[in-house]
DNA sequence: GCCAACGTTGGC
DNA sequence: GCCAACGTTGGC
């Protein structure tokens, strides 16, 4: 099982609605990047993800799952572009934000302080555990 | 709102 | 195949 981290504006797909989505889930559609891409990919049904609002928030808030494995983005003709499907599995108990990850030198290493623009990112193990030991659920 | 970082495009 | 120009993202 792999660990990944989904980047998403509020005003353009929140996780409010993913949570609204219930277990149906929905498609992770409109990224238009190759790196992003090939982690999806890569991704499996039952994987893990976190759920991260950028630009104003900038704070993980949530746990998803995959749902369903790459396939073509039903918001393009353009047959490059693939997604996966995701479903909401529970919100955080404490938001961990941008700020928090990087005062934590255990984390220095993660893609989203690396490598801030790439909206789909693989997460290591550990920092799988140690993100959700800061945001206060059990796995 | 600015700008650095990065990805993509297109001319040569 | 290189690289300059341009567009986009996202943190600050």
């Amino acid at each position: 099982m792999q660990y990944w981290l989904f980047k998403s504006e509020t005003t353009t797909w929140s996780w409010d609605q993913q949570v609204a989505k219930g277990d149906a889930g929905e498609e992770w559609d409109g990224v238009r990047n190759y790196q992003a891409r090939n982690f999806m990919r890569e991704m499996k049904v039952g994987d893990r993800g976190f759920f991260y609002h950028s630009q104003k928030e900038r704070a993980i808030v949530g746990i998803v799952e995959v749902i369903a494995e790459a396939h073509p983005d039903s918001t393009t003709d353009d047959d490059r572009w693939e997604c996966v499907d995701i479903k909401a599995v529970k919100p955080v108990k404490t938001p961990v934000t941008l700020d928090d990850i990087k005062a934590e030198p255990r984390l220095s290493e993660m893609v989203l302080v690396r490598n801030s623009r790439l909206s789909v990112q693989p997460v290591t193990a550990e920092e799988w555990r140690i993100v959700c030991e800061m945001a206060g659920v059990s796995d």
